[in-house]
DNA sequence: CTGAAAGCGCTAACAC
DNA sequence: GTGTTAGCGCTTTCAG
């Protein structure tokens, strides 16, 4: 089966490909006539545009790189899923990379998005990430980069993520409101933005409300269930009081409930919880979980409309208009002691 | 900043752009010394390879298109983690559409892989796929096409898909030698190939061990958390006698558990369960869920293993080479009576 | 070991 | 409204 061109069709008609071409493209200086024959002969033919050619001679391919850490973690498939989906409805189609929380993948993956021409690169970088002339390179070459999630704010890049000052702050209100009063937080060993604003959130809302702020309270470490069930037996042994765990993120509070119902500690009564992510655990466990949610799908959607509003502006300079998300308090039966 | 080109590193050298692309491209005729100083020019200016321009002329993309009804379910996300993963790790990219499970959109992905000439297609198809001409002019233009899990028999191209009827009689099998007897199967209104083979899999594994196979238990309908309820609570008003529920995939059995014990029925003791699926919740629930893991990384990997020979053995003739992956059982608490 | 030359399939500026 | 022409940046014969 040999391939068809639009040299084909020009033949069959006795016109140039140039005009196929343009027919093809729905220019305007074509008439209606010619459109409707090359459409039909093209159709005949079982014609395809070939996009290589397209974009070799347009310099634009049309295509967007995604890097994320890994589609493995929920949150990144979910926030790969709105981007696709918007891009795709607006004639973008999404090359995936995924660096595996790898700095030398992630330089890979922009260096292949690079020689391929990408007309623009999402993404969101790995926790090993610490210098970023990869990224420079992208923005050197004017090809437009936006984040999402985790961004380095030395870069001055676009970005959308989740205000997570405020989920911090509203998880802590919530359990205060709630009548708790000792509330442990657990958080990232690591200095990790994201992390670090959750606690801080929780710290201003202790604060905001006229609690104590005890150092105690504040656990470190990774996050896990394992380390969830692990701060609870130390707290234990350590004799350690308090009413109301406030965890980084819902696994380690899966592991905190876990371990306190080993211990057969009443959830919300004696000890409430929330977590921090929404995943989708969450609302099929018992109890079931408080949580916040990231508005993931969201997340995505509004990267990706971002860029095409940057596109579309032909916005090249690199601004770093950043984008918060409002991050939803979900209140289910692990927080909710009144009603 | 202009774009560099062979013909810039050339004329830094005094040598032909083609002795330059040779070098670029380590050919074995070109001396070590022009290797050498051609890339450190290279490196110098920056150049980065156009694969657009090397795709046009080669007629190789090195990109592959994944088509799969939505990242949103882990399932999917988690085969073209897969996926990805051996790909990118043999030169691949991967270009990734989502159908959301319309054939028409299903149908769009296609003919853009083919427009942008991809050098293979992955598929997983939707539940409204029913014709199948969209693939068939994949086969057609000789690109090689895979899929995996949903695969269509009729089209006679290679497929990694888990042994669903195995699946459902493991499942069943590890229900009867628990010592349960009357089990109550759930599964799809809808005849779909994996939710048949599961309940071949449990009326085979029933009868193999000499019990009766009784049409009353075996319940058909949509398959969701709240189905699985359902199912229960009509099975209470309709006095119906059961001693464990097989269901086909985990939020259905997650439903069950939730009605089972909302209504004081011990599990395992008095009703065990088993799901299907090994979705993340299920080690998180409590009880904790018992399933049949589907190996999706592995999956993943397989079919873009298999794709890898195929290319490499230039097997481009449709053959339907059926990899059936084994399905595991995971013995968790909701099935676990006996010790 | 290197050079010359053709051309992949298309877009777009310039003619008429 | 349509034709002419010149590439986009590379790969790949064919020479020598």
């Amino acid at each position: 089966m040999k391939k068809v061109t639009i040299l084909d069709i020009a033949k069959e008609l006795n016109i140039t490909f140039s005009t196929v071409a343009r027919a093809l493209n729905d220019h305007p200086a074509i008439s209606a006539n010619t459109k409707k024959a090359v459409r039909e002969v093209a159709e005949r033919l079982n014609y395809r545009q070939n996009k290589i050619a397209s974009s070799l001679r347009s310099g634009k391919t049309n295509v967007i790189g995604v890097i994320v850490p890994s589609l493995e973690v929920t949150f990144f498939s979910s926030v790969v899923y709105g981007i696709e989906q918007v891009m795709n409805a607006n004639g973008y189609n999404i090359l995936l990379y995924q660096s595996n929380e790898k700095m030398d993948q992630e330089a890979n993956g922009i260096e292949t998005f690079l020689q391929s021409r990408v007309d623009g690169i999402i993404a969101s970088i790995t926790t090993e990430t610490t210098t970023f002339s990869h990224y420079e390179e992208i923005i050197s070459r004017n090809t437009p980069l936006l984040f999402f999630d985790r961004y380095p704010k030395e870069l001055n890049a676009p970005s959308v993520s989740i205000d997570d000052y405020k989920g911090g702050f509203i998880a802590t209100e919530h359990l205060i409101k709630q009548g708790y009063k000792r509330i442990l937080h657990i958080t990232a060993e690591r200095d990790i933005p994201i992390f670090r604003d959750r606690l801080k959130g929780y710290i201003d809302a202790l604060k905001h409300h006229g609690l104590e702020v005890d150092e105690q309270l504040i656990i470190k470490g990774n996050f896990s269930l394992q380390f969830g069930k692990e701060v609870i037996r130390n707290a234990k042994s350590a004799g350690l009081i308090f009413d109301a765990v406030f965890a980084l993120e819902d696994f380690t509070a899966m592991g905190v409930m876990h371990q306190l119902l080993e211990y057969g500690v009443k959830i919300p009564d004696e000890v409430g919880v929330i977590g921090f992510a929404n995943e989708a655990f969450g609302s099929l466990v018992t109890p079931k979980l408080s949580t916040i949610d990231q508005q993931t799908l969201n997340m995505g959607k509004e990267v990706a409309r971002l860029f095409l509003k940057r596109i579309k502006n032909n916005d090249v300079k690199p601004v770093a208009e950043e984008i918060k998300l409002e991050p939803l308090l979900i209140v289910r039966e692990s927080s909710r002691k009144l009603n």
